[in-house]
DNA sequence: CGAACAATTGAACCGATTCAAGATGCGTGG
DNA sequence: CCACGCATCTTGAATCGGTTCAATTGTTCG
């Protein structure tokens, strides 16, 4: 099993395990119309920790799919308080929020050394026009999103939003092909308390436990998930999928 | 001001108001387009208070549109508890994240006598082949119903998210060319509290305490907003856009 | 008019935050 | 390689916001 972070693919460009190209292939787009596809994503030299690729109310001309490494999406609301939106994995992809205001929203910070491929969104669409698959593809993912950032507010205990959280990114590694026990948490333990709307202390607090009560086992970055159908019961399956 | 919860237009199978409509027609849907886009939609006998328009788990079809009233989408977690995910005025669209999935996630409940048109989904994704407008269209309406997921998350404070839930509700009926500022709130108290993962009781308290600080007024349904600004640095501007 | 439900109000309670120390790990330079 | 210093994480005790429970008032509708 590749490990997390890891660059997903030797050629990412050719599509083969990002988001549109995960389900493109089998839907129909032959060697073609991948090139087509190809031609209008972009590789990009990698960021470093803390750098972002966009910010906050910069205009919108690209989407991103992670290469390697995760990002992190964050806003800031009017009393100056970060709040992060979302993170993203390898193979996921970045942005789409902007679509409808024609602006980031949010802006794109890596943690860790990571990486994305640029995908121009004009051109994108235009190519969904002409191929259907494509299209439905796009519909999908955006659909998926819409989906996810709803099962956030579901949970509202901090165990089940702790548990939902740690099961979300479990299932998500396993779609990409990683393993969904053993998982990398780049991110600190003040970022998926702030994600989550908890305080830090707590999260600390709610790993503690849940290690005693045999669920998971977790030092630093390194999580092994012990008892996944007991995480399952504990998020209330909202997350689990 | 025409009064919210009544019938969008005499014929919303015209779809001048919808949210396919809206940005379809400024961006190049001619008679001919425009009577294709018509013959997907379909209208439907209105649904009496608690009827529900689909049930989760049921497989997917149609998208669909409020023509009247107001619905909301429940999803019950494996607890047995209910989570409200969102309420749909008139105009708006709902069901979109069952397209992934292919089948619908939640439940989708008339509040009050309310109407809907159903959009066949497959129809609509091969016209939208063949309409760049309305590709478009449907792109940014994902894209702002993912944002509009997200927003929910940032607030924290019980104070936050209930001035922010007004705020969306606001702007909302705005964009439809209802009042901004004089709203009939359909749904039940109990309903608000569940959505925003509040009691019922801290709703209660808190619409009391904003009317006792001058930012609104209400009776029962019947909210009137006094201090807009006030109200939008309460809720920390997320969701005032 | 009265029953059933919805909303309000008050008081006790609890989960999570906050504040304040300590512990642990990590990179840098001696 | 160890020592230092910084940042992250952990742990404990006090506090607070919001919930829960219980009782009352208000509203709707047969």
């Amino acid at each position: 099993m590749a490990s997390q972070n890891q660059v997903v693919s030797p050629s990412f460009l050719k599509c083969s395990q990002c988001a549109l190209g995960k389900l493109c292939l089998p839907v129909g787009l032959d060697a073609k119309d991948m090139a087509e596809l190809e031609t209008i994503i972009e590789s990009s030299s990698p960021y470093k920790d803390n750098e972002s690729v966009y910010l906050s109310e910069q205009p919108f001309d690209r989407i991103f799919a992670v290469k390697s490494g995760v990002f992190k999406t964050v806003v800031i609301d009017a009393n100056g308080n970060e709040h992060i939106v979302g993170f993203h994995l390898p193979g996921e992809l970045f942005g789409l929020d902007a679509i409808y205001p024609q602006k980031y929203i949010s802006s794109a910070v890596a943690l860790g050394t990571s990486s994305v491929c640029g995908i121009n969104y004009n051109e994108l669409e235009s190519l969904a026009t002409k191929l259907p698959s494509l299209q439905r593809q796009l519909f999908s993912l955006m659909s998926k999103e819409v989906h996810t950032s709803q099962a956030l507010a579901v949970e509202h205990s901090a165990d089940q939003k702790l548990a939902g959280f740690i099961l979300t990114l479990s299932t998500r590694y396993k779609q990409r092909g990683y393993s969904d026990t053993r998982i990398n948490l780049i991110m600190p333990r003040r970022d998926i308390a702030n994600h989550l709307n908890m305080a830090a202390e707590t999260v600390s607090r709610l790993f503690k436990r849940f290690q005693n009560d045999g669920l998971l086992e977790i030092k630093r970055t390194d999580l092994s998930i012990i008892n996944m159908e007991a995480l399952k019961q504990l998020a209330g399956c909202a997350s689990g999928q």
